[in-house]
DNA sequence: TTTTCGAATTGGAATAATTCTAATCTGTTG
DNA sequence: CAACAGATTAGAATTATTCCAATTCGAAAA
């Protein structure tokens, strides 16, 4: 626990066990983009992830990257925030949070769940049951 | 206002001055668009309102659909809603509510404003000012 | 350790949504 | 009714993402 910060979903020597269990076989790139996954921000883009991966000298193509994040993300490993129509952004904290979303520079800042209190959520229609609730507090430059 | 139905962002006899006083010039196009937005449903998407538009007689193609959607927009008239990072899609109510968000057939289903309580925002980051709160309750088949 | 098989990666093509562009057209104003 | 500013058009261009068939690779068996 002296070693575990919050957000890193992965730990370099664990890599390959935590993908096993994940029922994601720890392939070479997947391996490398945990890795990077696990060491540097909390969101990110298929595209930014790529080039992370590039300057670091993994060899992926894009494709796989998109992939290997919804892979990911359906192992339950990410987490898929919405908040642009054009992008797919992903974050490693996947515990309950919500987001500020900065429309100047298009970059996310978390917010913690217990910040946030929604109540009073109407219940949903007939059939249909409350998967999450996601708040984004869109913010500018004053 | 016995005639008033919420929602209606046009009324049929006056789509030209409220397109004028919204800074834009009343072209045939865009006012068929708005007589459109004032008749049928909340939530459309580029896509379905041109193909309203077609099967209404009107013609139209998909670029104005957008630039006028976007015009729109920009003019207060509509609020585009974040909810899909594949597809955007612009509501007529540009009144304060939230949503569902069906993720079987991606639909939309407002939540009127009060309904939802959302409290303890924290204070944006220095410089930057709140936008708006969107809050998107995604529901599934149950 | 080597073989083998099934699953994973690849690169590129395909697709979908959206934006851009240059030419043409149309409201509006004078 | 003439002229201009601004709008529309079709299609090309762009961006983000997915799909695909061929190749490669990881893991379990031999």
């Amino acid at each position: 626990m002296a070693n575990r910060k919050k957000g890193k979903i992965f730990k370099a020597e664990e890599v390959g066990k935590q993908l096993r269990a994940a029922g994601l076989r720890p392939t070479r790139q997947r391996v490398a983009l945990a890795a990077l996954l696990g060491e540097t921000h909390r969101h990110i883009t298929a595209e930014s992830l790529h080039a992370e991966a590039r300057t670091a000298g993994i060899e992926v193509v894009l494709a796989t990257v998109y992939n290997t994040l919804h892979q990911f993300t359906q192992a339950g490993l990410l987490r898929e925030v919405v908040v642009d129509s054009q992008r797919s952004y992903f974050d490693t904290n996947t515990g309950p949070h919500h987001h500020f979303f900065c429309e100047d520079d298009a970059t996310l800042i978390d917010i913690p769940g217990e910040a946030i209190q929604v109540a009073r959520v109407p219940p949903p229609p007939q059939g249909m049951a409350v998967d999450r609730v996601d708040v984004v507090v869109r913010v500018k430059r004053a």
